[in-house]
RNA sequence: CGGAGCGUGGCGCAGUUUGGUAGCGCACCUGCUUUGGGAGCAGGGGGUCGAAGGUUCAAAUCCUUUCGCUCCGACCA
């Protein structure tokens, strides 16, 4: 890279382990320690190493090129805030735990910002008076911080990361529509450009607030949701929001009256469908639940799905929902696992849709040893309508096209919200338009997680040797070894990283005094996308060694125009 | 915050049950040999055993307190 970045090994700091850390679960985790890139301070915090920063200002690059070409400006906030402005925004108290908070000298509180609505709202604020100044979009990449309650899987989950956050202002929803839209497409280009899989879900807002909003999810063996994706559309969703087609089949009505039989010690829906020798699908499932108001709520579903209590808090307008402690179930005169709709006292009762044609079905009696039997929904139940309060299954049906949906575990590493005016509210965000009238600005806010897209590409991109890293991520695009001390080797590896760095080309120069199989490994571990090796062995044939880390593929290039050939390889890769 | 586990040289670990001179592998330093997939031999440096207090003639080891780290869960996104 011309300007100044060290590239000689021999000279540089890249401590790689040779063992795999103990306290390290993940693999992108572990290599990111074994590869040299970061070393942590304490739990949830890192060092980047000059390797690992290498990757970081990579990323940074790729994300500034895509905002600033979006229309978005960059500039850099305080990551130390005065708790006055949150205040203002009652997100001191509403925030929770998470917000970083601490002490001056003086006693006075402050945070660490986690994000920076209050900030931006209130620069702007003060700055902007006229419609003519917008629309505008600020960002920044910057430091942020998060009292997470249990940090983990490495860079993924931090107290201390790198964002990248856009905050854009506009004069109506027509305006932040095209703001939100011209993110939502600068962040696909982002992505796409970093040779990332990923997928655009449709989320909840959570307590940054607003009403619409995307995650953008890239798919892993590990990650901290699962997403449920179509596999022959567009489709994907949080497993929690998710939907499916629900396979209903109309019964034919029996007309056997509602009856109690004795079900003795059969508590789970298996053992009572094995007991009375029926279908698990005719057996509804009862479950009573507690909200944070003190309500309580009976759900109900069939005996072959599971409850998403995502979807029934969502249903209920609440944002917290326990199952009912035995309290509960005294109360109301019932007993665990025997609970039913029928009979049971004064309860708000949802259905799924998937009990609304039982005919025949099993329900719990609200008495120990007791269902009853021959329970037809809309016979023996007083309800106006079902909802969807169903766990989505993996091989059911897509709503949209009919494909078969699939799950997988997702790393978000990017959101993008439409805040619409709640900031703008409550600090009176306000402009002009050309009616003189008052006006308040519209808002949209637009987040990237910087370390952890890093861990998430290494997560897509690595073998039992390590990183592979895609091209546009990589710390160097090529890693030249120098194997021997003979003469001929030195001056032509000499010669060949020279050229390389006189073309731009970023080269990791291997000069270190040791054993070629450690080289190689080392070379296996971090992973630069292409590995030119020269040796004696095959540059007295007037031959370069290149091989492809990411697929492994090997050949030899002639000496003379190589440096030609490299940047045709280079291309080729990007 | 609940449950589990771990703190011994830079890293990975043994030693703790049964108290008795702190050890192994890797890494590091020196020398010789070696040199295309994590070299061999010889020599060497480095540890208040997480911290504090206690018991004891004697504590890495037993007791008390405390701090930190990791995993599972709750939580968060």
């Amino acid at each position: 890279m011309k300007g100044g970045f060290f590239m000689k090994m021999s000279k540089m700091y890249i401590p790689t382990l040779k063992e795999t850390p103990a306290d390290a679960e993940i693999v992108s985790h572990q290599l990111m320690l074994r590869a040299g890139l970061m070393r942590k301070l304490t739990s949830g915090i890192y060092t980047y190493l000059p390797l690992g920063y290498n990757v970081i200002r990579k990323f940074e690059q790729i994300v500034r090129e895509e905002m600033n070409r979006a229309g978005a400006q960059e500039l850099l906030m305080p990551a130390l805030q005065p708790a006055a402005l949150w205040k203002e925004s009652k997100r001191f108290d509403d925030y929770g735990p998470e917000l970083m908070k601490l002490k001056d000298r003086h006693n006075r509180d402050f945070c660490l910002g986690p994000t920076h609505e209050e900030v931006v709202t209130d620069l702007v604020r003060d700055e902007i008076r006229s419609y003519k100044d917008l629309p505008l979009n600020l960002y920044q990449i910057q430091t942020k911080y998060r009292d997470e309650i249990r940090p983990r899987f490495g860079v993924l989950r931090g107290r201390e990361f790198i964002m990248k956050d856009a905050y854009s202002f506009d004069r109506d929803q027509a305006g932040l529509d095209q703001s939100y839209q011209k993110m939502y497409d600068a962040y696909c280009k982002i992505y796409d450009r970093c040779g990332l899989k990923y997928r655009t879900i449709l989320a909840d807002s959570g307590p940054i607030g607003g009403d619409n909003s995307h995650e953008f999810m890239v798919l892993a063996e590990v990650g901290e949701d699962t997403i449920v994706y179509c596999d022959s559309c567009d489709y994907a969703a949080n497993l929690d929001l998710a939907e499916s087609v629900l396979d209903l089949k109309e019964e034919t009505a029996g007309d056997a009256e509602l009856s109690a039989v004795s079900t003795p010690a059969a508590k789970t829906i298996d053992q009572v469908a094995e007991f009375l020798e029926l279908e698990i699908k005719q057996i509804v499932k009862s479950v009573l639940y507690e909200t944070q108001r003190g309500e309580i709520v009976l759900a109900l579903i069939r005996g072959d799905y599971e409850v998403n209590e995502v979807k029934l808090a969502n249903l209920l307008g609440v944002v917290n929902l326990e199952l009912a402690g035995d309290q509960v179930y005294e109360e109301l005169n019932t007993v665990k696992g025997f609970t039913g709709p029928v009979n049971i006292g004064e309860v708000k009762i949802i259905a799924d849709h998937s009990v609304s044609k039982i005919v025949d079905g099993v329900i719990g009696a609200n008495e120990a040893d007791q269902h009853f039997i021959h329970f037809n929904f809309s016979r023996d139940l007083d309800l106006e309508e079902t909802f969807d309060i169903r766990k989505v299954k993996e091989g059911e049906e897509c709503v949209h096209c009919g494909g078969k949906l699939k799950f997988a575990e997702g790393i978000e590493v990017g959101q993008i919200f439409k805040l619409g005016t709640k900031y703008s509210e409550v600090f009176n965000a306000t402009y002009l338009d050309e009616d003189g009238k008052s006006q308040m600005m519209e808002m949209g806010c637009y987040g990237i997680g910087i370390t952890r897209t890093i861990a998430a590409a290494i997560e897509q991109n690595y073998d039992e040797y390590g990183i592979k890293w895609p091209l546009a991520l990589a710390p160097y695009q090529v890693h030249l070894l120098q194997l021997g001390e003979s003469e001929e080797v030195i001056a032509k590896t000499e010669d060949l990283y020279k050229q390389l760095n006189n073309e731009g080309i970023e080269v990791l120069l291997d000069d270190r005094n040791e054993r070629a199989g450690v080289k190689f490994n080392d070379a296996d571990l971090i992973g630069c996308p292409i590995r030119i090796t020269i040796g004696e062995r095959s540059l007295s044939a007037g031959k370069l060694e290149v091989k492809y880390r990411q697929t492994g593929k090997e050949f030899t290039i002639s000496t003379g125009d190589e440096t030609a050939k490299i940047k045709e390889l280079l291309a080729d890769l990007s």
